[in-house]
DNA sequence: CGATAACATTGATGGGCGTCGATGCGATTT
DNA sequence: AAATCGCATCGACGCCCATCAATGTTATCG
């Protein structure tokens, strides 16, 4: 939600700032830490790659697992992670659910390192 | 001191594969994920932009303490783990030891975000 | 319904990480 | 040489994380 933040941070960026640009308070450093903890493992590294691998854009779970060569519920656990990170989003249809990339999530995260 | 990078792992092999290009096998991902934990925290997150701040481009240690809060051995464990990363690179002249920031490093690292 | 399939959650385990006080080492100063 | 300063390393503590087996939940099928 739109809750009224301090003036100061809305002024030059509204969603992520960059580490280069200026110093970074607690608050903020917090934030973007947490964005790279999500990509800071390769077998999530390695989900996102297998989602924007995918022609249609989004894959089920059944066809996750295989390939990473661990087990469900890790997949799963790594799944909601990156899900609670808002990089990835989950669609139940059926049985299955797919899962798809959240390129502006990523793209915002990319921005923080902005040189 | 300014730990070498292992030129044993730097082969042919492009620089950074980007993680939304095709599947990553488990090294690559590895070596992406190593990269993504040294900026997965706060206290590494505000040393870099404290460093990225400063007009002559280097800080010494002892100017990097009190703005973190940290204590002085905390801010050197993680001096090392930047260093060791290749995001940052230490010159010691006299007493002192002045750090800087790696700019190419932390680009390649963006770009292994790239869409 | 009961059975089965696809995911998510729980509980347990082993390992890694952030933090700080104490200590060590190199360089400067007196 | 002795004292001091700047920084790195060590040892220890507490906490979080990745992983899997077992179980739970939701949906489809016979």
């Amino acid at each position: 939600m739109a809750t009224m933040e301090s003036s100061v941070t809305r002024t030059v960026r509204p969603c992520c700032p960059s580490v280069l640009a200026s110093p970074l308070d607690g608050v903020q450093a917090g934030e973007l830490a947490q964005g790279f903890t999500a990509l800071a493992d390769p077998v999530r590294l390695r989900l996102l790659s297998l989602l924007a691998a995918s022609p249609s854009g989004e894959v089920c779970v059944c066809d996750l697992v295989a390939p990473l060569g661990k087990s469900q519920p890790t997949v799963s656990h790594h799944l909601k992670i990156l899900s609670e990170a808002g990089l990835v989003r989950g669609d139940r249809r059926g049985k299955w659910v797919w899962y798809s990339l959240n390129r502006a999530r990523l793209a915002a995260l990319r921005d923080a390192i902005d040189a």
